[in-house]
RNA sequence: GGGCAGUUGGCUGAGCAGCAAAGGCAUCAGACUGUAAAUCUGACGGGUUCUACCCUUCGCAGGUGCAAGUCCUGCACUGCCCA
């Protein structure tokens, strides 16, 4: 079990400061959940992930089911000693796999939308999925879906049931029901059947549940006011530890924030919310004084492996071959492990280089900057200033 | 001194009469938000009225051909072998 103690709320904005106590600690909140989906935040050792300040992980349902198998994971005694992580974990229970390996992967698209939405491929626009249709490699039926696994092809079926007793064995603190995310190409009555078919296994999930880990509800919508504000009061209404927020947020730089607060406004104050896969450092900020507690998103672990370091500076390229010459830190103002003794010359060499040190320098570097980033807003809750 | 092989865009390396010239690398740009991702996309001789056209390129100089990176001659340089 957990339980959820706000200290203090924000005067200025929607935002607030907590306690997250689970058997695996105490996080404070609000909080990034770095992911790792396979059992391991990607290049790092669970001792360095640790020492990014790093307070709680993400790890993934149906990449664990596929690779190792829960079973593995059971008989190591459960995530936390199977990968030594000793604080508190998540698992996401394969709904966001509903969404990236079935339209997103048809469509090419991630969950938040780029080009504009129309029915006309010629016109650049992407088709809009509409009610009934299915993606290419998975098949979504009432009481789950029919994956393929990614890995070998081979047939897999996930539903509310099955997710919830993967996700017992893999023995996280906290866990999710699972959901489809919707996708963003979705019509409106798409939105609504799926969103109806999610809130069925939200059901289905809290009577399967054995455990006592905590088990959070997830509030789909898409860009939708009705179906979002449907959404929330249909899941807070039931006996969930907390929640999540997923699916679409609408266009990017649009009013995300809008739509986190359609939400936020029917969710129970006292409990935990947690906003899926979100975000970039801007979105970080609208998101916690929106009312978010928790985010996990992997732009930090991920951007860090395309050669990316985020800086007070910006996003840099550390590829390009300027930086070679520059004998300086990834960020003057970071004291991170990596800032204190890397230079900017030898991670672009190691990178140049093909060399995995350099993914694994990032992606140190990006998450304690992201972790010092969220520290900084939570300070300034408590200061009031936000 | 003689014989053979070779010289292609930043590098590498195809092409052996219809080519601004395959691949790869490098470079530059773009994408990436509950990880199918150490990935993907685009540009990469120059110019314009840029789904098209023009100009300049394949060691150098000539020649043959409607047409030459591609064939011929000479020269230069490089590598290997013989003296």
């Amino acid at each position: 079990m957990i339980s959820f103690k706000i200290l203090k709320k924000s005067k200025e904005s929607n935002a607030r400061i907590g306690f997250l106590e689970t058997s695996h600690g105490v996080v404070e909140t609000p909080c990034l959940v770095p992911v790792a989906t396979q059992a391991v935040v990607k290049t790092l050792t669970s001792e360095e992930a640790s020492e990014t300040r790093s307070q709680i992980l993400i790890s993934n349902t149906f990449h664990l089911h596929l690779k190792p198998g829960e079973k593995v994971l059971e008989k190591s005694g459960g995530i936390h000693k199977f990968m030594n992580w000793k604080r508190p974990i998540m698992t996401d229970s394969g709904g966001f796999q509903v969404f990236s390996l079935g339209f997103g992967r048809d469509f090419g698209i991630g969950k938040v939308l780029k080009s504009s939405i129309n029915n006309n491929p010629q016109a650049g626009g992407k088709k809009v999925i509409q009610e009934g249709d299915q993606p290419q490699k998975i098949k979504i039926t009432q009481d789950g879906v029919y994956f393929q696994s990614p890995i070998d092809g081979s047939k897999l079926f996930l539903g509310p049931k099955e997710s919830i007793k993967i996700q017992e064995k893999i023995g996280a603190d906290i866990i999710f029901s699972f959901d489809e995310c919707t996708p963003p190409l979705a019509s409106y009555e798409y939105t609504k059947k799926s969103l109806i078919k999610t809130h069925n296994w939200a059901k289905s999930c809290l009577d399967i549940k054995k455990t006592n880990q905590a088990l959070f509800g997830i509030v789909q919508g898409g860009r939708h006011k009705d179906l979002r504000h449907e959404s929330a009061k249909f899941i807070s209404a039931l006996p969930f530890d907390g929640f999540g927020i997923g699916g679409e947020f609408g266009k990017e730089g649009n009013k995300m924030s809008e739509m986190i607060e359609w939400v936020v406004d029917e969710l129970p104050e006292k409990k935990p919310r947690h906003l899926l896969g979100i975000g970039y450092l801007k979105d970080i900020e609208m998101a916690i004084k929106s009312g978010i507690d928790l985010f996990d998103c992997t732009v930090p672990t991920h951007y860090a492996r395309r050669g990316i370091a985020f800086t007070s500076e910006g996003k840099l390229d550390l590829k390009q071959i300027n930086f070679l010459k520059k004998r300086e830190p990834l960020d003057k103002e970071c004291v991170c492990n990596v800032c204190l003794v890397y230079k900017k010359d030898y991670v672009s060499h190691l990178l140049r280089a093909g060399e995995l040190t350099a993914f694994k320098l990032l992606t140190f570097h990006n998450l304690y900057y992201f972790n010092n980033f969220v520290e900084n807003i939570r300070t300034k809750i408590k200061k009031g200033e936000i």
